[in-house]
DNA sequence: CTGTTAGCGCGTTCAA
DNA sequence: TTGAACGCGCTAACAG
């Protein structure tokens, strides 16, 4: 059996509530008492129960954590992010995984509330069109922050996914490319973004966007940018740099090229997004955009944290600005000074684009 | 304020107790009230606060998930196994990351027992010689695993490194390899047993070990690798094959390989452990030997399931056995029949070696 | 300075 | 078939 502070107050001849303000510090006890209790509380090797204390308080330390897929680096590297800033005052997480599936989000989400953790980041695998999410978790009151994908009118951290798709897409433009094709995660707003940010930079520099050279392809599949990239080459004229939604598909592309004895970045530049481990050591170190995962999770903790000790309002969304990480892949001309600051720019929260 | 037990029982006119043991199941309620209930509760979206039940039942339906550090992609694959199994019987993980801080671990997993977790999953950063870890565990009677890094006499799910550092080095051997180098951690128990099973294939195969041959480098850093391999590639003769401990050791080794102008796999053979995402677009698509870690998770799970039921007793150490995964960076006579099924093979729990 | 008392929300006797 | 009463271990009033 554990010790409990009744133990504690038994052995010492205390009531309970004396051993009590001693550890919480209460300013009116005795120095002498104060001392006995301590000993005795290393003595038996107490600590206080914290199912106990969180029944009164409300209050457990804990955050829930709800994201699509554990497989994925992007999530573990924001849960990463998150436990960072929760550890460093004593919160821990509790994880759980939907498997991309709304209604086990729904159900999990629940069961964590009926836990009582003091609020939740949450990679929603719901439709953007879906306002459920945030109106069941604002009605119950605990406080939250998404991640990764945005819904209106709630509390968000994300990376600002237009400014990838534009940026990405200027540096090729940049570097002399001229048939920028894209291959796109059109099924969630992350990849929309990324579309719009394609486009965005197409348009401002007079380059007019083919719609066959768009390609669909999934985040987390390398197959899927190879199959895409296949279809790309079928074109004409082929293109002679691809934008890819993600480094998975950006991987896949890469293969496919190869195999077609396509010359990276000569005959084709390619450009993916994630910063994925092992990019630089690929048979073509990867261009990328970095999305600052870690920094993702570290804003989101300390949001959610400001929000459950009632400091500030909901904030606004927040979106974190990419990274442009240039390496061989998409290094058409070497003589073009080569942006090497921006591969030290740390993520800075940007003013968000819309209230 | 969330509805409670009691605003059910008000709503209804009835006592609490008497909802409660609808709820509960229990058979002596009449058709009637348990219809009535039931309609309230959906209608009230009552769901029961699992931490008064937990303080009461003593069970939260919870397990806590100890690691050194959830950058390594072996951890959050093992949490992934984890979550598979917990959370089909609806447990919930709770994360805590040790930093590999012996102190800062005993502090955790004190935390997590008063906060209730039904079991633990540690992978410890402790010493193997300290038996701290799980004194103090079997003292509080909390159920626990260990995973990765093994104690004598505690329950252990991994896998069997021996027999990791054998399968890799017999296969450079088949593949005609001669002087086998071997860039260790000696540091760490698994880093250990590789390098006996690495050891016990050269003696089997009338090898003479070469301590010049084996240099240190750390598990997760491709830098260490790089710099391990430099100092091989001065050895006179140069080695002509390296078994790496781990998959970013040896992609650090076949970037200092290339940069050096040496063949992989013609005039070096190169194989690390742990089949990292991409290894397969890598330069040189990397051999590799799977730990199966997802399935070290899910067994881990289980076993400690099985002690939180208090089905059974603390197992003996599960091992798991390793497979070889053959890729471009180890195949020199592409004539001989490539291992094709091991590739294929399942990770079974194998019988400990020592009890 | 210290002790008494009344809950937190639920589970579990035992009466009615 | 239902309800009253107690306790899980702790916190926080309020007395003394």
């Amino acid at each position: 059996m554990r010790t409990r502070l009744k133990d504690v107050a038994k052995a010492l001849n205390l009531s309970i509530s004396t051993v009590n303000a001693v550890l919480r510090n209460r300013s009116d006890i005795s120095k002498a008492t104060r001392r006995r209790v301590f000993d005795k509380v290393k003595e038996l090797n107490y600590r206080p129960n914290w199912v106990a204390r969180s029944l009164v308080t409300q209050r457990t330390q804990v955050l829930g954590v709800v994201v699509p897929d554990l497989s994925r680096s992007f999530f573990t590297e924001v849960i990463k992010g998150i436990d960072l800033v929760a550890s460093a005052i004593r919160y821990h997480l509790v994880l759980t995984n939907t498997g991309e599936d709304p209604r086990r989000e729904d159900d999990e989400v629940a069961t964590l509330i009926s836990k009582q953790v003091d609020g939740l980041v949450i990679a929603s695998a719901h439709d953007p069109g879906d306002n459920v999410v945030w109106r069941n978790l604002s009605k119950m009151g605990v406080p939250f922050v998404l991640v990764d994908r945005a819904f209106p009118n709630a509390p968000f951290v994300g990376v600002d996914d237009e400014r990838i798709g534009f940026i990405a897409t200027t540096h090729l433009v940049d570097q002399g490319y001229e048939r920028i094709a894209h291959l796109r995660v059109p099924s969630l707003s992350t990849g929309i973004g990324r579309v719009r940010g394609y486009l965005k930079a197409l348009r401002q520099h007079g380059i007019r966007a083919r719609q066959d050279y768009m390609v669909d392809a999934e985040f987390h599949s390398e197959a899927s940018g190879y199959e895409a990239t296949k279809i790309l080459l079928q074109r004409s004229p082929r293109p002679d740099a691809i934008f890819a939604a993600s480094d998975p598909i950006a991987i896949g592309a890469m293969q496919a090229l190869l195999e077609e004895g396509v010359r990276i970045p000569l005959d084709c530049g390619l450009i993916g997004v994630g910063q994925v481990r092992y990019g630089e050591y690929l048979k073509v170190p990867l261009s990328t955009v970095d999305q600052h995962r870690v920094e993702i999770g570290k804003l989101a903790a300390k949001a959610l944290l400001d929000l459950v000790s009632g400091q500030k309002k909901p904030a606004k969304p927040i979106l974190i600005e990419p990274t442009l990480i240039v390496r061989a892949s998409s290094l058409r001309h070497p003589r073009t000074p080569r942006p090497r600051g921006a591969q030290e720019n740390r993520a800075r929260a940007a003013i968000p684009r819309n209230g």
